[in-house]
RNA sequence: GGGCGCAUAGCUCAGUUGGUUCAGAGCGCCUGCCUUACAAGCAGGAUGUCGGGAGUUCGAAUCUCUCUGUGCCCA
C-alpha cells in the first residue's frame, strides 16, 4: 500500500475510536485484578469543550491508558454536573426566547419538565466532544448528579447530617445574588479591585448643629443606617458619643456609638452602621442591640422601607447615581473621592453580590473539616504538586459554615417540611426526612397530633447547592450508599482526582470531607492539580476576551494526538500553560515524523542474511544500543509516572523517538539506496518500533494504534491499547557510553565537513591517533563500521603518524585527523590549538584544586571522587595531545 | 493586613536527595543542504552574573538569611 508523505489524523482517529469503543475496551467490571479508578470531575451538563477540559481530560486519559497497559483494571467514570445556578439561568433564557414563557408564570413541576427537556436536548454535548479527544471513559457508567439514585443519595446525605446535628437552619448574613435571586456560598463570590467612589456625607445633630462626616461607597444605603460609630479614643468625636445625629434626607435620628472596631485612619474615622447590608455592621449592630432595617428587594431594588420616596423601586446602582444631587440639595455632601476597592461579584451571573440577612440551611464545618485536614497534612492523600497542601490547609483551618440552600428549582429540593399553618420563614417546627411520608410521621409524633396529613405540611421551596451534591460524586457513582459492599468496595477509594487548582475548595476539599464523613474513608489516593490554560499574554482564557481557540477546530487542524502533545509538552503539574497553536504544530510535526519513520521501514526489501560482516556487526551494535536506550528511558518514564511528572515522561519518549530512534538508529541500520535489509535487523526494528508505540500510546493513542497495525498484520484483538507496557531490560552503561563517544566523533567529522564546505556525500578518509584508549574503544565490534557509515568515510584507521594535510579535532581523549586536499593553514591551526590548550589547563587547575583539598577528598562520596580523578586523567591526556601537536607544527 | 509561590538562554519553562558533561529542553535565531522516510525535514552553530547581596559547606541553580521585582489565595 502506498503511504502518503504526511500523516492524516482525520483518516484514522474516528475509525480507531470506534474500533476500541465497539469492542468494549473502555468498559470495566470488577475482577481479580488491581483496580485503577478515576472519576471525572463532572463538567457542567451545559458545558462545551474548552481548553481547560482538554488539558484535564488528556491527563486523565494518559493515566487511565497507562494503568490499562500496566495490566490494571482501569475504570474511568464520566458524567456531568447539573450546575443548578448556571443551568437554571440558561433554561430561563431559553424559555423566554424560544417558548415566550416566564419562570414566574410556571409551576415548579412545569418548569422542571422544561428543564429536563432542555437538558436532554442540549446537555452532555461535552461528553461527545471528549470522544474526539480520545478519552477512554467507561461510557456505560455515565452519571449525572440528578439521576434518580444520585438524587436519593443527596437527600439521604441531608437527612444524615441533620440527624447528626451537623446541619442547621439559621438567619445569617449571606451573599445574595440579586440577578439569580439566590444565596451564594463564599466560594462562589469572586472579589476583584474595581473603581468606585467614596461619598463624604454630613450627618448633623438633631438641633441642626454640625455633627459628623462619614465616608461611604454605598450612599444609597444610608436609609438603612441605625447608628454612627466612632473610635472611643478619638477626640474629634468624643463630644458626640451618646448623642444622636440624623440621617440626611429622611431626618431619622440615629445614635453615635463608640466601638474600637472603627479604624480612625480610614475615611473620616466615623462609620455608618448598616446592619442589614454589611457583615461587620451586622455584628456591631448585634452587640449594641440595634435594629435591622432592610431597604433592598430580592432583586436589588430600593424598597418602601427606605422612607425616601424618589428612590423606591430603583435598582441600587441607579439609586446611587441619584444620591449625589439629592445630598447636594440637602447640603449634606461634603465631597466625592475616587477610590479603588474590592468588589464581590457572582461567579455565575457577574452581578455585584449584596450582603443580606437571610434564613438558610448551613452545614457545620468544624467536625467535617478535622479529618479532612489531617488526611492531607499526614499525606494519606497526596497532592501533586505538594505545595497545594498549604493553600488547602489555609482554607481548612479557617472553615466557615457552608450555606447549602439555593433559591432555585433546578436541583435536589431540600427534604425539610414545615407546618403549612406556620408563616413562611417564621416556622417553629421543621421535619427532615427523605420522603414526605416519613416527614409526616415525624411531624405527627413531634406535634402529638396524629391527625396531621400531608396537606398540613409544606416542603422547603429551596434546592441544594450543586457542590452539596457533587461532593458525593466518588461515592455515589459506585452506588456506595445503597450497596456499599458491591462495586463501591472494589473501586473506592479512587486512585487520583485530576482537577484545576482553582476548585480546590469546591471539589477537592468537599469530596475529602464527604469521604470521611459518610464512608470513613478518603475518596482518592492522590490529587493532581492542573494549571490554568492561558494565552500567550498570560491572560486567562475567557469567552469575553475571545482569546480561547475553538477546541474542536483545534482537534480538526492538528489531530487529537497533536493537540494532546501540545497541551502536555509544557504542562508541569500545577503550572500554567501559556497556550500557543505552535505547541500543537509541534505535536502534528511529531506525528509526521513517526509516520515517515514507518514509511522508511515499510519500504525496505528483505534478505535473509546481511550482505557482509561489516553490516552485520554494525546492525547488531545498533539494535543492542537502541534496545538499551529504550530500557534506560523506560526506567525514567516509570519513575516520572509515579510522581505524576507526565510532561517529563512525554518529553523523554519524544527525545528517544526523534533523536535516538529516527536520527541515529534508523540511520545506522538504513540500507543503501535500493539495497535490502537483513531479516533479523528488520524484525528487531519492527519490535523496537512497536514497543515505542506502546510506550507512547497513553499520550498519543491514535497514531500509535495506527502504526502498531501498519507495522504488521495483527490478529483480531491484538491492539496497541491492549498490550503490556514494555518493561526495561539490562543497560550496560559502559557500552552505551562507547556509542555516545562514537556519536561525538561523527558530529566532529560533520562539523569539519560543514566548516570546509565539503559535500555530505563525499567520502572522507579519517585517522585516529593510536593509543590504548583508542584501541579499546574501537575494539567494540561494529563501532568503527557505524562511524564509517554515518560520517560517510572511505576508511577510519588507527595511525601512529599524522597525514600531511589534515583538519584535526579532539573527541573525548582521542585525536582525529580528517585527510584534506588543501594545504593546512599552520598559523590558524596553532592559534586554535593554543586556545584549546589554555582552556584545558584552566579546567585541569579546577580539578586539581578540588583533589588537593584534603577536606574534599575526605568528605566527598567515592563516586564523586572517582569522577574527579577521571576528569583529571582525561584532561592530562588531552593536554598531552595538544602539546604534541603544537610541537610538530612549530 | 495574614499566608503561599515564582525569578535559570531572545521567549516559554525543566532542573527530584547539595556532588558524574549540571548549566539543560522546546520554540526562536544564524550557517549550509530540495541527501534516496520526512523542508511539517536534515546537518551544524551561537546564546546565561541561574534576580542582587550575605551566609552554611570540601562543594550551592539547589540549603539559610536578607533585599528587589512579580504572581496568587485569604481578610
Amino acid at each position: 500500500m502506498e503511504l502518503s508523505t504526511r500523516y492524516n489524523p482525520a483518516e484514522t482517529e474516528d475509525r480507531w475510536y470506534k474500533h476500541w469503543e465497539t469492542r468494549g475496551y473502555f468498559r470495566s467490571t470488577p475482577d481479580e485484578r488491581e483496580p485503577f479508578t478515576i472519576v471525572i470531575p463532572p463538567p457542567n451538563v451545559t458545558g462545551v469543550l474548552h481548553m481547560g477540559h482538554m488539558l484535564n481530560n488528556t491527563i486523565q486519559d494518559i493515566l487511565i491508558r497507562k494503568a490499562r497497559l500496566d495490566g490494571k483494571n482501569a475504570c474511568w467514570v464520566p458524567g456531568t454536573d447539573h450546575a443548578s445556578i448556571a443551568t437554571e439561568a440558561k433554561v430561563v433564557r431559553w424559555l423566554r426566547e424560544e417558548k415566550k414563557l416566564r419562570k414566574a408564570d410556571l409551576t415548579r413541576e412545569e418548569f422542571m419538565g422544561y428543564a429536563y427537556q432542555w437538558k436532554d436536548k442540549y446537555g452532555g454535548i461535552i461528553l461527545q466532544q471528549l470522544r474526539k479527544l480520545g478519552a477512554s471513559c467507561d461510557w456505560d457508567r455515565t452519571a449525572f448528579t440528578m439521576d434518580p439514585q444520585y438524587y436519593r443519595d443527596v437527600l439521604g446525605m441531608f437527612v444524615d447530617l441533620y440527624k447528626k446535628d451537623k446541619l442547621y437552619r439559621g438567619l445569617r448574613m449571606v451573599n445574595w445574588d440579586p440577578e439569580a435571586k439566590t444565596v451564594l456560598s463564599n466560594e462562589e463570590v469572586i472579589y476583584s479591585e474595581e473603581n468606585s467612589q467614596l461619598y463624604y456625607i454630613h450627618y448633623r445633630q438633631e438641633n441642626g448643629a454640625d455633627g459628623v462626616v462619614i465616608a461611604t461607597q454605598r450612599p444609597e444605603t444610608i436609609f438603612a443606617d441605625v447608628a454612627v460609630a466612632v473610635h472611643p479614643e478619638d477626640p474629634r468625636y468624643a463630644h458626640l458619643v451618646g448623642k444622636n445625629v440624623v440621617v440626611p434626607l429622611i431626618n431619622r435620628p440615629v445614635p453615635v456609638i463608640a466601638d474600637d472596631y472603627v479604624d480612625r485612619e480610614f475615611g473620616t474615622g466615623a462609620l455608618k452602621i448598616t446592619p442589614a447590608h454589611d457583615q461587620n455592621d451586622y455584628e456591631i449592630g448585634t452587640r449594641y442591640n440595634l435594629p435591622v432595617i432592610d431597604i433592598l428587594t430580592d432583586d436589588g431594588r430600593i424598597n418602601e422601607v427606605c422612607e425616601y420616596a424618589p428612590l423606591v423601586g430603583l435598582d441600587r446602582f441607579d439609586a446611587r447615581k441619584k444620591m449625589k444631587a439629592a445630598l447636594e440639595g440637602a447640603d449634606c455632601l461634603v465631597k466625592i473621592e475616587d477610590y479603588r476597592t474590592n468588589i464581590g461579584r457572582s461567579e455565575r451571573t457577574n452581578s455585584v453580590v449584596e450582603p443580606k440577612l437571610s434564613l438558610q440551611w448551613f452545614v457545620k464545618m468544624s467536625s467535617l473539616g478535622e479529618p479532612a485536614l489531617r488526611a492531607v497534612a499526614e499525606e494519606q492523600i497526596k497532592f501533586f504538586p505538594p505545595h497545594f497542601q498549604n493553600l488547602y490547609r489555609n482554607w481548612m483551618e479557617n472553615l466557615r459554615d457552608w450555606c447549602i440552600s439555593r433559591q432555585l428549582w433546578w436541583g435536589q429540593q431540600i427534604p425539610a417540611w414545615y407546618l403549612a399553618s406556620e408563616a413562611m420563614n417564621k416556622e417553629t417546627h421543621v421535619f427532615v426526612a427523605a420522603t414526605a411520608e416519613e416527614a409526616l410521621a415525624i411531624a405527627q409524633k413531634e406535634t402529638g397530633n396524629a391527625g396531621l396529613t400531608l396537606a398540613d405540611l409544606r416542603q422547603d421551596e429551596d434546592v441544594l447547592d450543586t457542590w452539596a451534591s457533587s461532593w458525593l460524586w466518588p461515592i455515589s457513582v459506585f452506588n456506595g450508599f445503597d450497596d456499599p459492599e458491591g462495586e463501591f468496595n472494589y473501586y473506592y477509594p479512587t486512585n487520583v482526582l485530576v482537577t484545576g487548582w482553582d476548585i480546590i475548595f469546591f471539589w477537592v476539599a468537599r469530596m475529602i470531607m464527604a469521604g470521611y464523613e459518610f464512608k470513613g474513608k478518603k475518596p482518592f489516593e492522590s490529587v493532581y492539580f492542573t494549571g490554568m490554560v492561558r494565552d500567550k499574554l498570560r491572560r486567562k482564557m475567557s469567552k469575553s476576551l475571545g482569546n480561547s481557540p475553538d477546541a474542536l477546530e483545534l482537534l480538526e487542524t492538528y489531530g487529537a494526538d497533536g493537540v494532546r502533545y501540545g497541551l502536555m509538552s509544557s504542562a508541569a503539574a500545577g503550572g500554567d500553560i501559556l497556550f500557543d497553536d505552535k505547541l500543537c504544530e509541534n505535536g502534528r510535526n511529531f506525528c509526521n515524523k513517526l509516520w515517515n519513520a514507518l514509511r522508511l521501514i515499510k519500504g525496505w526489501q528483505v534478505i535473509e542474511k546481511p550482505e557482509n560482516e561489516s553490516i552485520a556487526r554494525k546492525n547488531e551494535l545498533a539494535v543492542r544500543w537502541m534496545r538499551e536506550k529504550l530500557s534506560a528511558t523506560l526506567v525514567e518514564v516509570e519513575s516520572n509516572f509515579k510522581s505524576f511528572r507526565l510532561s517529563e515522561a512525554l518529553m523523554s519518549l519524544y527525545g528517544l523517538i526523534w533523536d535516538d530512534f529516527c536520527s541515529w538508529y534508523l540511520e545506522m541500520i538504513k540500507p543503501g539506496y535500493e539495497q535490502p535489509i537483513d531479516r533479523a535487523t528488520l524484525e528487531a526494528t519492527n519490535k523496537l518500533y512497536a514497543d515505542l508505540m506502546v510506550a507512547m500510546h497513553p499520550f498519543m493513542p491514535f497514531i500509535t494504534e495506527e502504526i502498531w497495525h501498519q507495522l504488521e498484520e495483527r490478529a483480531e484483538g491484538d491492539d496497541c491499547m491492549r498490550q503490556s507496557y514494555p518493561t526495561p531490560g539490562a543497560v550496560d552503561t559502559q557500552f552505551v557510553r562507547s556509542v555516545e563517544t562514537a556519536k561525538q566523533v561523527i558530529a566532529g567529522i560533520r562539523d569539519v565537513r560543514n566548516q570546509n564546505q565539503i559535500k555530505p556525500r563525499e567520502e572522507l578518509t579519517v585517522y585516529v591517533q593510536n593509543s590504548d584508549s583508542a584501541r579499546a574503544l574501537y575494539a567494540l565490534p561494529g563501532l568503527s563500521d557505524m562511524v564509517v557509515k554515518l560520517a560517510v568515510l572511505s576508511s577510519l584507521t588507527l595511525s601512529d603518524t599524522e597525514p600531511a594535510n589534515n583538519k584535526s579535532f579532539i573527541s573525548s581523549t582521542e585525536k582525529y585527523f580528517v585527510e584534506f586536499e588543501q594545504e593546512m593553514d599552520v598559523e590558524a591551526e596553532i592559534e586554535k590549538l593554543t586556545k584549546e590548550l589554555e582552556y584545558q589547563k584552566g579546567f585541569l587547575r579546577g580539578v586539581d584544586a578540588k583533589l588537593s583539598n584534603e577536606r574534599f577528598v575526605a568528605g566527598a562520596p567515592a563516586q564523586v571522587l572517582e569522577n574527579e580523578r577521571r576528569k583529571q586523567a582525561d584532561a592530562l591526556t588531552r593536554i598531552g595531545i595538544i602539546e604534541e601537536s603544537l610541537k610538530k607544527l612549530s
